[in-house]
DNA sequence: TTCCTGACGCTCG
DNA sequence: GCGAGCGCCAGGA
C-alpha cells in the first residue's frame, strides 16, 4: 500500500470531482525541495489552462501539510498565496526548510 | 441554470 | 522593465 493510495482513499471520503482530485494528487507528486508553478501543476492535472481553476482546487486542500500545496508558486517566481495555518508566511517557512527557497523574504 | 469569484498567466502599452 | 487588463477553467451561490 503505497502513500498515495492512502491519499487517493482519503480524498475518496470527500465529495471531491475527477478534476479536484487529480490537481490534488498532482500537487502530493511534487518532491520536497522542488516547486511547481501553478500551471504547471494544471498541466500534470491533466487541464493545462485551467490553471486559474487550480487555486480554487489548492484554496480546499484538506491536507495542507500531507499534499504540499505550499510547494506551488506562481509561475513568476513569487510566492503567491496561501490558506493553510499561518498564511504565505507559513509557506515561506515551509519552502526554505526543505531547501525550495533559497532565502527568506 | 446563470452569474460571480478565484492561492493565476500571458500580452499589450 | 513594470503595471494594467483580459482570458483561462471549475466551483459555489
Amino acid at each position: 500500500m503505497t502513500a498515495r493510495k492512502e491519499i487517493e482513499r482519503k480524498l475518496d471520503q470527500f465529495e471531491f470531482t475527477a478534476f479536484q482530485r487529480r490537481v490534488l494528487l498532482a500537487c502530493y507528486g511534487i518532491k520536497e525541495g522542488e516547486t511547481l508553478s501553478y500551471k504547471e501543476l494544471a498541466k500534470k492535472a491533466g487541464s493545462p489552462k485551467a490553471y486559474r481553476a487550480v487555486g480554487t482546487v489548492m484554496k480546499n486542500n484538506p491536507f495542507p501539510i500531507t499534499i504540499p500545496c505550499h510547494r506551488v508558486i506562481k509561475s513568476d517566481g513569487k510566492i503567491g498565496n496561501y490558506s493553510g495555518t499561518g498564511g504565505v508566511e507559513r509557506k515561506k517557512e515551509l519552502l526554505f526548510k526543505e531547501g525550495a527557497l533559497d532565502k527568506q523574504d
